[in-house]
DNA sequence: GTCTATAGCCCGATAGAC
DNA sequence: GTCTATCGGGCTATAGAC
């Protein structure tokens, strides 16, 4: 791998460990066994590292919002590669999350496309789980659908927190993702019918194991 | 009010504005109207000073955890009052919620006591919920309460960020508390009888207009 | 208790040799 | 592209006069 992007997945790696403010250049350059000096051939400042990242982080949101349900598909298929790609995410950029008061407003792709995105997370998750109900898998009222899913995008979205609060490690392979998977699960789990609770339950203990092989 | 004090109640106003890491001891000298050497005389470090926060938060935290439903009394109100009082609390400590990833494990009372508070919490809603059930205002499993009671204490400890994350302000008197308590009540609204939820509504509404005044 | 002056440190960033 | 050496600046914290 080029040094740029050894730079880029060491600096993802230490701001997810230890915070976006408290990885100094110098711990970053001794992490990628090169001089501090270095880092500024390959970028200015260090906020255009960050930069580089958020664009890395703006094409893995942007695939992820491409998904759709299948028209004629498997739709909790759908919805189960929907909410591990969701909680994919979430891990892989956890700082740009978690630190986002902490960093500032500052990084422009961010500030310009944040509310849109979950703005279309909560339409996206709608969608799949209107597939749902249409497959008669969840009984569910049209009309509440929506808050429903805003509802659900929420306990993913902080799950990872929400975990590292209560006292819980939430490294790879530490299960909090099967947790907060199955978290969100009770809010509709009593609505879908007793095969696709089973096969969802199914689904995601099968993700957690793929999470720990990778 | 002695300046101690004053440094205390400025420190806290302006963490919550710009972040603990953002701040500096000359901005918040500056804000005192002291000279910044006179913050050292009152606190040793820019830590005591962080523990000195830490511990009101504490106080306040213990304080709400003491409120009970009263076994005879008004279900609903007790409720409002609980939901209420949580707010208070995201808002006035707000920084210390958002950028506990940027401080550290290092703050001694929040480290040892914040999966503590988190459980506590739970049960403390769950037995609340409890209590409008009893009354026949929820209808609602007894099964299927703590993980509502979960759920709704998620939903109300991430609502000033998920706002934010929306681009929308969340200020005192912008709505962001009204529409976090709002949105916690779509998880069982629906279960409510008419006139509890009714009721419901309306003491949130009147509860930011309170906020607006204070 | 409050001030001024300044120490000491670490950080991000630059200059220039190789 | 990578290194070594170093700078300027901002930060927390100290010393000591008033």
């Amino acid at each position: 791998m080029k040094t740029r992007d050894r730079i880029v997945v060491a600096a993802r790696a230490l701001f997810n460990e230890q915070g976006y403010g408290a990885v100094t250049t110098a711990a970053l350059a001794a992490q990628c066994g090169i001089a501090e000096g270095n880092l500024w051939y390959h970028f200015k400042t260090r906020r255009d590292l960050l930069e580089a990242i958020a664009d890395q982080f703006a094409a893995v949101i942007d695939a992820r919002l491409a998904l759709a349900p299948a028209a004629q598909g498997d739709a909790l298929a759908d919805y189960t590669r929907l909410i591990g790609a969701l909680m994919d995410e979430f891990r892989t950029f956890r700082f740009l999350y978690r630190d986002q008061a902490a960093y500032g407003e500052h990084v422009a792709v961010i500030a310009e496309r944040a509310p849109e995105w979950t703005a279309k997370t909560f339409t996206q998750i709608e969608v799949h789980l209107a597939r749902l109900v249409d497959t008669g898998q969840l009984d569910w009222p049209r009309a509440a659908l929506r808050d429903l899913a805003i509802n659900a995008t929420i306990i993913l979205r902080y799950g990872l927190e929400h975990y590292r609060e209560l006292g819980e490690p939430t490294g790879t392979g530490t299960g909090a993702v099967r947790l907060t998977l199955k978290r969100h699960l009770t809010l509709f789990e009593h609505q879908l019918d007793p095969e696709s609770a089973t096969r969802l339950h199914g689904a995601i203990d099968a993700m957690e194991q793929g999470a720990l092989a990778a």
